[in-house]
DNA sequence: CTGTTAGCGCCTTCAC
DNA sequence: GTGAAGGCGCTAACAG
């Protein structure tokens, strides 16, 4: 008892072709036919089948975003950006898009099974946000599927994450070298020599960049690594990570840590133990999350542009904007110097 | 070109209709026949074809999650729970449900549009998060809507939002009003009576409801109404909406915010001007989000059991839990006693 | 500018 | 347990 296209074209006196054009606008249609065809529709409250017209047309409107957690908001920021730049004129049946957002809790086999899904809703392109897991079985794996991908016809773009070379994915990387050196050489400015430092999830792309910039810096200047410690890119892994890097290197007097996050659970660790900061012990981040700014004191860390990034890639995901150069383009965190990070005492 | 389940059962030499079968698992298949024809999908590397089937079938596997900002952790991680309860990859073909999250910024005509595109990919179930705007005519349009889904078949769950009779619609409410009175008796009860109240936006639900609880608690204690300031729900509101109570009403000693982020913006501008929390002014929030308990000193709060009630909600806009007796059942907010209220001074 | 004619790829009664 | 047909609702050539 749905009313369907055949019935829109009875009514208004058409063929279901003509209804079928002016829904979906890219066709001229007579004024006054198009007036009937939208009074039609308004009357039998009319609402077009997507599947039907996908099967039809062999496309959807449908864009897939991949995170890691959109409960964190280094994920949430990107998705909204990509979300708020795919939708607008230009598309099929209204140009509305829809953003299929994937949860895939870092998990590698979560992220191909849902890029198979999103082969399956034919999505008309997918974003994959976050740093890539380095191990060489499962990239293999993801560079076979998202080749696939582009083959039949839908646009992949990376967000904050590696090229993948050879997959006819777009790359917006982030530059966490960069970034984490330029950090790093910040406290050492500062005049800190013993810095421990806690590192993500290891056999992860952001995580092994965030460190070695870490590492570059010391090795500049002469200095041997610090004490790492490895976890979650979360609040409660830093605040265990650093009780235990306070174990292993008392005389520290600064610690980075791999992200705003696990700076946060950091800094809670550091004043549970009696330490100040950053009269004690400096601390710093990465990503400039918002909160960062209304830590007390704010969060010294490096801002990366997540939500211009996220933009982009949507832009690019539905071909509003052309990709770069080669397919890819290295987009670069901002070294943001607040209250956390001074000086050591002494 | 594209392979079809005709190619596979070509190669695996039985009909169309026993790989679909095989694939959809609901018949009975001998097991020698599921074995070659998973090994044909295999060998073809095929993908299911998702509008075809949702055409034929008339049932789709995406479910909608409506939000008004996922980059917001308070959406987010009801979102990320919704998500997590609707199926995802991890069960077998046929149970893999996609989270469509659709952004709509908080306004009504992007709400009813998603509602309308989610209609239209003949979504398995929505689930709309957050609070109702309350204007007649939206509130009128969007029953309708809500009515047409349901319907369709399609099951609609509010999480986080008032009932909304008539509509066939499950509702998951937060106890707002309750949770705010709760919090301002707190307040009370360490001798505040000049408290600085910042709302959220007008017509909506959960300002109207926070409110109303704040000023009850009042009410119960004899006191008037104190001063009042109505903005967004973001940090930069409360930031200005707390320099303008404080110029209204100098003497005020506690500042209940509308929602965490509010408080965090508020607690920056007291900072700002010189003002030491608890100790000149309390400041107190409501949601608890996960970097509220980080804040200096932690944030009093209400805390809102998000991520139970998107996962609750996501099991029933899936089916895997009964409804509540009535379709409504009230979720309950827990005060958070933290280091931000403290007695006045003097 | 509009109607006619074929499918798009799959699911699903029916028979066997 | 399996095959054969019909149709799900729409779009996209073609004509006209």
């Amino acid at each position: 008892m749905t009313v369907t296209l055949a019935d829109v074209a009875a009514r208004a006196q058409v063929s279901p072709a003509t209804v079928s054009r002016v829904l979906n606008g890219n066709y001229p249609v007579a004024a006054g036919t198009r007036e009937r065809v939208l009074r039609a529709v308004d009357e039998l409250d009319y609402v077009l089948n997507g599947p039907a017209s996908s099967l039809a047309a062999s496309a959807s409107d449908l864009v897939g975003i991949l995170v890691n957690d959109i409960a964190d908001p280094f994920f949430g920021i990107m998705a909204g950006a990509v979300q708020s730049e795919i939708g607008g004129p230009g598309g099929r049946a209204g140009g509305e898009r829809l953003a299929v957002v994937c949860n895939t809790g870092g998990s590698p086999e979560r992220e191909l099974t849902y890029l198979t899904l999103l082969q399956r809703q034919r999505a008309d392109a997918v974003v994959i946000t976050g740093g890539a897991i380095e191990d060489a079985e499962h990239m293999e794996a993801l560079a076979a599927k998202m080749e696939r991908l582009t083959d039949a016809g839908t646009r992949v773009v990376l967000c904050g994450r590696p090229p993948a070379p050879g997959t006819g994915a777009v790359a917006l990387t982030f530059d966490n070298r960069g970034g984490g050196r330029r950090l790093t050489e910040h406290l050492l400015g500062l005049g800190h020599r013993v810095i421990g430092y806690i590192a993500g999830p290891e056999e992860r792309t952001t995580t092994r960049h965030r460190l070695e910039g870490h590492r570059a810096a010391l090795a500049a200047a002469g200095l041997p690594d610090g004490a790492t410690v490895h976890g979650p890119y979360d609040r409660s892994a830093g605040y265990d990570a650093a009780l235990e890097l306070l174990r292993r290197e008392p005389s520290l007097t600064a610690i980075v840590a791999a992200n705003d996050s696990v700076a946060l659970g950091a800094s809670a660790a550091l004043r549970d133990t009696g330490r100040r900061i950053p009269d004690d012990v400096s601390v710093a981040g990465f990503d400039d999350l918002p909160f960062s700014i209304d830590t007390v004191p704010a969060l010294t860390t490096v801002r990366l542009p997540l939500h211009e990034a996220g933009a982009r890639a949507g832009r690019i995901a539905t071909g509003r904007e052309n990709e770069p150069p080669g397919g890819v383009a290295t987009v670069h965190g901002e070294l943001m110097v607040r209250g956390s990070t001074a000086p050591p005492r002494g």
